[in-house]
DNA sequence: CGCTCACTTCACAACTTTGTGAAGTTAAGG
DNA sequence: CCTTAACTTCACAAAGTTGTGAAGTGAGCG
């Protein structure tokens, strides 16, 4: 049935992977760190040794090398050492979307204090002022509905991913079994 | 109390402009147009002229055009002819952040649509592909709860902004006067 | 003990982005 | 209807970013 058929599997993974990075890198991610966030996200352990990421990607080590501590700075990568060897191996955060939300908040918090003092010199009875001030109360509001939201999708999870029939809007028609998180700290 | 106080307001004004320019542009917003937009955003009625925004910012007209094109693509600033006069006047839009919601929105469609494709491309009994579609629903879930957040906000902003003690979590500290709709299409 | 492999760092070159001056376009006002 | 003021567009120069090859570093294996 397949004799190029795993040729013809690596071109859709690496259609998935770039098309995925580009969304990525759009959002204001650095371009290697996507394309090797991708790459390990498209993997079935969630994680790749540096040799593979530079194969699959056709870049350099040194490329990677940057794209690994970036990610790792943002905490969305990890790093092993592969026992019996002197290879490393990148892996994808377990509680991937936690860290993300997590980073979010401090950016919310630095803003809100921004906003604050920005209110301060603006003076509280200028237009400007209360818009600031305003503002800032709105960040505060959306750091803590953040949090609750982590909180809601993880009972959301627990109460059963794939009872998710007639969810949102339509319906999701996924059908995932593991979570995220179960499945980046995947068997490796 | 003030014989260069002007001097002294003008000089902090512009830090704090500069500052909050400054945390957009590092969130991934251009320099020039986080530079407009705050500027924007301290002034009095939420609005300013090519001129004005050319001279405080020190920029070229040019370069204000540019960064209004872009806001306004994004729908951050309006346009407005001031009658009898020649000149065009940039304002902050009045549902500031619902439509900085709504931008993110089509980001998580878009996102969400990559991710149901992947997860179909890599099979749903592969590790990659449940994470894939596990994503996938993650952001859709995320979708909606942004627009339920923004309900709340009303409700929050509506019931009195200063009655806020008792916020999600911890209760928020603020205490901001009027709204950030009311007081960016403030009276001009 | 030293060799070798894997990763990292560095300097540089290619590419991209950004802001400007100058020419072009449109519309108000005489 | 022509002038002029305001904004926009364009080509280009400056600055910044990004990825590479090559040299450097250090840990595991013989």
């Amino acid at each position: 049935m397949n004799g190029n058929g795993d040729a013809e599997a690596d071109e859709a993974l690496s259609r998935f992977v770039e098309r995925f990075a580009s969304e990525l890198t759009e959002a204001g991610m650095q371009r290697m760190a996507a394309r090797v966030f991708a790459a390990l996200f498209a993997s079935e352990t969630a994680s790749m040794t540096s040799a593979e990421l530079a194969g699959q990607l056709r870049i350099s080590p040194a490329a990677v090398s940057g794209a690994v501590r970036y990610l790792s700075q943002v905490n969305m990568v990890g790093r092993e050492r592969e026992p019996g060897s002197r290879r490393d191996r990148y892996v994808l955060h377990n509680e991937l979307w936690y860290e993300a939300i997590a980073h979010r908040d401090e950016v919310l918090v630095r803003w809100r204090k921004i906003l604050s003092d920005g209110a301060e010199t603006l003076g509280p009875d200028s237009a400007a002022g209360a818009r600031a001030a305003e503002t800032a109360e709105f960040f505060e509001f959306v750091r803590h509905e953040l949090r609750a939201m982590l909180v809601r999708w993880r009972e959301h999870k627990a109460r059963g991913g794939d009872a998710s029939r007639g969810g949102a809007e339509s319906g999701a028609d996924s059908g995932a079994g593991s979570g995220v998180d179960s499945a980046a700290s995947a068997p490796r």
